[in-house]
DNA sequence: GATGAATGAGTATTCATTCAT
DNA sequence: AATGAATGAATACTCATTCAT
């Protein structure tokens, strides 16, 4: 009469693994919200197990401390936004022309994924380690393609790459962040618009610029 | 001679009110020192007092909380660096040929106060109310004038005025934070020069931008 | 047999419940004792807990704050206390003849609950607020017998009844907190026998008041 | 030409005393307002020194301590409050014939001082110690009396003396504190009645009491 | 005497983390 | 795996009191 029934244990076994999944990912899903909204300092411990609906101690099961929590997430949402990025570029062209397509995919992130935006572009001191800090990583890949180009003598060399990759970033970062805070402030059109017709050129360009 | 005693109450009264002043300049130069190291969080009330050499409790005899002394400092700093920026702007002549004269104060402010930079630099959250965050006040200024430029005919109307201010800010913000953490990693010269010859533009793009 | 294990959710919960239970009973009891014995702002909650023989922090798991715990041994003191009153009283028939069941309650009150009878009427200015203070209520509920007689012609009018309540009120509050004291001062017996004699009666005087 | 300039040290030494008198004076009425507003334990020694005009320091140079501060004033009041009622009972009188004038006094008394009567007769444990109790040495008085009265067969011994003079204390206490909070409760004529006219006497029950 | 800056022990309160069930 | 009561170190902040001027 029990035939239908699994083996007990194997059963028992998946449907705690299916448990185990189920609950961290709604640890990290409340983790997300409440970190997008406070803060890592704001946030404790006890708020994220409440809002995931598990005791205290459930945290714990599943992530070492409070930081590990973060860097989960925001690990999680850095790989997203390179892998976005990483699809819009082409590597073999110019930075200038990937940059429609780079504006697109940042601005649809941050359309799609705005607590994780301002998980990111908020990172304080306390919050992430140099080695993960993706705006660090973007400015050194950028710096890269740049001295690359100019040793082809693709690009000029009038900017020094490594400070126009940081500038580069630090323009996008907070562009996309102040954005994300009240997406009224401009439209998706008008944002990726301006974003791709803002190039830095240290030029004496070919077309006088009109002042700003 | 009858070299005369200064008034007694007048010394007494300047000599407290000196000590007065010496100890919260102090605390401030600790402040200062340790926010810039470790950020607001890191910071207790106990260590400021410590580093500055005096008893916990004469901490709050001259600043609130922990939050007053920070804001103090902060406040402080960006009014040095508002002055030295409106300093080098002249306000009649196009922000191109202010440039030069901000990135050298910009740079010149830098030098002269790492502290102070990464503590306005790293704002965090919970560190400024937006009332008082200088970046978004600079973003605004910026848009303002760019905005009545372009009232006026004088810019093209190419680039959204707000989003490009925010974008030149997040783009000083980030190269002088970044340069601020190791000097050497751009000579003054370089970083001034690259300052001033990146030109956000408008150009009119080869490729049309698909539109999603 | 098959004697089933106790179901391991409801074990567990009312195992955690029982203990939760446990601990707040502990530190109530010793909140009584030490509020009884040195006044509210003579406690502190290291020391609450520490009677209970738990941890500081276990303190706020229970209790918001210290006033919140008095306030909760308070009330629990003067639901029973205002518990026992009524039980003694017959509101249809005159105050009079309540009395001595009043007073037979009061008294047992106090010898079965010293600390609480302490607790109660060494009320101080930052202890109770108005609303929540017994005696006040007591007095009021006395005046409003008193009138209600005095418009049904069954009390003379000579005495104002609030007035007079609030003397009731001082009268035999002061009494079972002298008492409380040492209960040697006084036995049971007299105590009760002279609280019941004790009648405040309006009556003629011999010599008419002079009026200042 | 210095003939009418007084001996200039006796001058400063007198100026010094009456100054301290002052300044003392200064002390005892800011205490004598801050008490009655918010208690003992409410109120700091830096905030009596600020009301009265002074440095925190000049505190310590009239009283040893906060308590100290409080029990001048509290002693003042009860020497005060002492000497009217004395001056009002006869006391070869019986205490009923002496009431009338003891009401009118109190009620003056605490006319012309309501903040003392709130400093009496909010008396909490950490307040005064048991020596300097006026209301058990008024209770005290009043025992002794009707003891006295008692002996001489001039009054019944019916009642307990000791729980009666308690009991008048508590009544007459009670009823003052009450009414001090908020005169317009009740005339003072109606005040100095009702409190005259309540006697407390021991009557022959009409229902013997059922011991319990 | 007066000043008032400084002291530092005392106290409340929080919260990341543990562990017995 | 989950629970949730308990832990206790950490920290902010207060205030009675002292003392050099």
């Amino acid at each position: 009469m029990t035939v239908s029934s699994p083996p007990p244990t194997a059963t028992r076994q998946s449907a705690a693994a299916r448990s185990r999944v189920a609950t961290r990912e709604r640890l990290l899903a409340s983790g997300v919200e409440l970190f997008a909204a406070k803060g890592l300092h704001a946030v404790t411990t006890h708020e994220v197990a409440r809002a995931a609906g598990v005791a205290t101690g459930t945290f714990y099961l599943h992530f070492r401390d409070k930081r590990e929590l973060f860097r989960q997430i925001a690990l999680e949402a850095l790989r997203e936004l390179r892998w976005r990025l990483d699809a819009a570029a082409t590597p073999s062209e110019p930075l200038r022309e990937s940059v429609p397509h780079l504006a697109r995919a940042l601005v649809s992130f941050a359309e799609e994924h705005r607590d994780w935006v301002r998980i990111i572009f908020s990172v304080d001191r306390d919050t992430l380690d140099v080695e993960s800090d993706l705006l660090s990583e973007l400015a050194a890949s950028i710096a890269d393609g740049r001295r690359h180009r100019i040793a082809h003598g693709e690009t000029s060399a009038a900017l020094d790459p490594v400070i126009l990759s940081q500038a580069l970033v630090g323009m996008w970062a907070r562009v996309i962040a102040w954005w994300v805070e009240d997406p009224s402030r401009a439209s998706r059109t008008t944002l990726i618009e301006t974003l791709t017709k803002i190039q830095l050129t240290g030029t004496h360009p070919a077309h006088p610029i009109a002042q700003p």
